[in-house]
DNA sequence: CGAACGGTCATACTTTTGGGTGATTTTTCA
DNA sequence: TGAAAAATCACCCAAAAGTATGACCGTTCG
């Protein structure tokens, strides 16, 4: 949560200078493009609605670009938490691996270790060996313990 | 899906007529202002500056209305459903018997058949019966397939 | 009544799982 | 580069789980 925190932060202020850049160089070239015509065709009429009619049209972009800028990144602190979130700090503290967190997995999904074993292209003895060491760290003693155990801790990613 | 989808496509063209109806006014207003100034202060060299200036920040901030009304529709949907409510049709469907449900429970809770043959003071024979019956009723072959399956199915008190 | 169903238990057998130990290779990282 | 961690595999043994079959008892219901 800190770091993501951390993150909108930094896009908000990134966002801002893209903003102020843009804003900056669309001013710069349209008092540039007015500056060369401006003598030449000042008598005419039509001049406001063009000048009004670029400017609206670059700025009404520019806002556009903004509000979806602004809005998007605000979204993302509103998503509400389903009571089991993925805690991706339980799996470091027990030091569980990788591979042992997939086939914690597979064994949720009620796959035997013969089929953990076909699935992840490995012999059923290395599985064994990671469902061993992983219910060592789960503190338990049989898969649907082991089941029980990874949901109370929210070690898994899909529930 | 589907209706949320219809939703948006209505959000999206109201929006539309709104903005609309907001440039046209502001673009009305503005040229009625402007008329009235226009001849008195023509010669100044600073109309432009005004002129531009005025555009600019009005459709901004219709291009910002319009960029947050767009985005802002799309969070609705994140609605999260809570999967398996209790279904008492489906056990009586499968001919689950209350007996079989016990052991049903047991076993979602990590139980041994040892353990479960304690807990409800019968042999552990008995219990694999239950749980043999069991599975055949829920088509599996193993516990934590059982467990998957009774999840889906919602037949689970608790969960 | 008697058939059907649910619950109980048993025996025998196979498969799966789990525990223990050791070894080799690969990856990671200080 | 060199040690630690991770991943791989093997073998053995015991416990647990699962399959199959048969039997007994009590309740229920047509």
């Amino acid at each position: 949560m800190r770091k993501s925190h951390a993150t909108t932060v930094i896009c908000f202020f990134e966002g801002m200078r893209k903003t102020y850049f843009l804003y900056g160089l669309g001013l710069g070239l349209l008092l540039i493009v007015l500056k060369l015509i401006e003598y030449q065709f000042l008598v005419r009429m039509h001049i406001f609605e063009i000048y009004g009619g670029l400017i609206a049209v670059l700025f009404m972009g520019i806002g556009i670009w903004a509000g979806l800028k602004f809005t998007h990144k605000a979204p993302a602190p509103i998503i509400v938490q389903v009571p089991p979130a993925f805690d991706e700090n339980k799996i470091k503290e027990l030091g569980i691996s990788k591979r042992e967190l997939e086939v914690l997995e597979l064994i949720t999904q009620g796959l035997t270790n013969q089929e953990i074993a076909d699935k992840l292209f490995v012999s059923l003895n290395t599985v064994k060996t990671h469902s061993a060491r992983l219910f060592e760290k789960l503190d338990v003693n049989s898969r649907t313990k082991a089941i029980n155990r990874a949901k109370e801790l929210g070690i898994l990613r899909v529930n």
